[in-house]
DNA sequence: CCGCATTAAATGCACTTGCATCCCATGCAC
DNA sequence: GTGCATGGGATGCAAGTGCATTTAATGCGG
């Protein structure tokens, strides 16, 4: 059935508009953060907690945001003026960069993610 | 559960990078439209079949576009712009706007439709 | 009729995004 | 080693977005 297929994008489409958006205006005005840097945070956090690793290689932290490559490059650029990661080179490759979390990242995670949570509660569940 | 919202937060993020972007650069390239567009070419052509009106008020196409007022409206712009929708003064009050779709903006949805719903069927399948 | 809050849409502005390109490091062929 | 294709990131630029503001029409209380 090609409206069943319609009908989810719609859905989809109406998700990610209302809960985007709510994510952006709230951790937005509270902690200066959108949903892009969330995410980013998110995936540091999780890859520190998995793998303690001094940090994770941009290229693979770049496909878990859905962000283009540039504009992963200016988003890290961003919130590393803004001290929630650092960026370093990495020794093997010097090509390559590796991103780390600062203590000011952490701890901003920290208090966004309950926020973060309760934003998806009321909007995505209906 | 928390993590399970989470879950489905990622799923709609994942899904809707993914086709938005497939649909973005098919239907660019194609017929030189966008999401957005091609959304709003949709409302357009189920108003005209449902109700034989001789437009959609701006306001009530406006929010199932998912844009916000200002974006609407140079979307909006950009469409009558390009041939495919005409704006025209309401009668029973001048501070709104009547969106008609035009013949070539008709036939643009007509083609592009196909090519909208296979890329649904490859994208958000899985 | 007059002022004034309200509403619809347009616009100035800052910011984010993607595409194309550029820069530098790598590594493979010779 | 030299040359050259490849790969990782950064950057110039144009386009789209949201917020705040503006412009214009409405309508209501006096």
């Amino acid at each position: 059935m090609e409206t069943a297929l319609a009908e989810k994008w719609r859905a989809v489409l109406a998700s990610h508009a209302a809960t985007s958006c709510a994510i952006d205006r709230e951790l937005g005005e509270t902690f200066g953060i959108g949903v892009s840097e969330f995410e980013l945070l998110e995936r540091l956090w999780e890859f520190e907690q998995e793998e303690h690793l001094s940090g994770s290689r941009a290229q693979v932290l770049s496909g878990s945001v859905h962000l283009s490559q540039s504009a992963f490059s200016r988003l890290v650029a961003r919130m590393e003026k803004a001290g929630l990661v650092r960026r370093s080179m990495c020794e093997d490759d010097r090509r390559g960069i590796f991103i780390t979390l600062t203590d000011e990242g952490r701890e901003r995670y920290r208090r966004a993610r309950p926020v973060h949570r309760r934003i998806l509660a009321e909007t995505l569940s209906d």
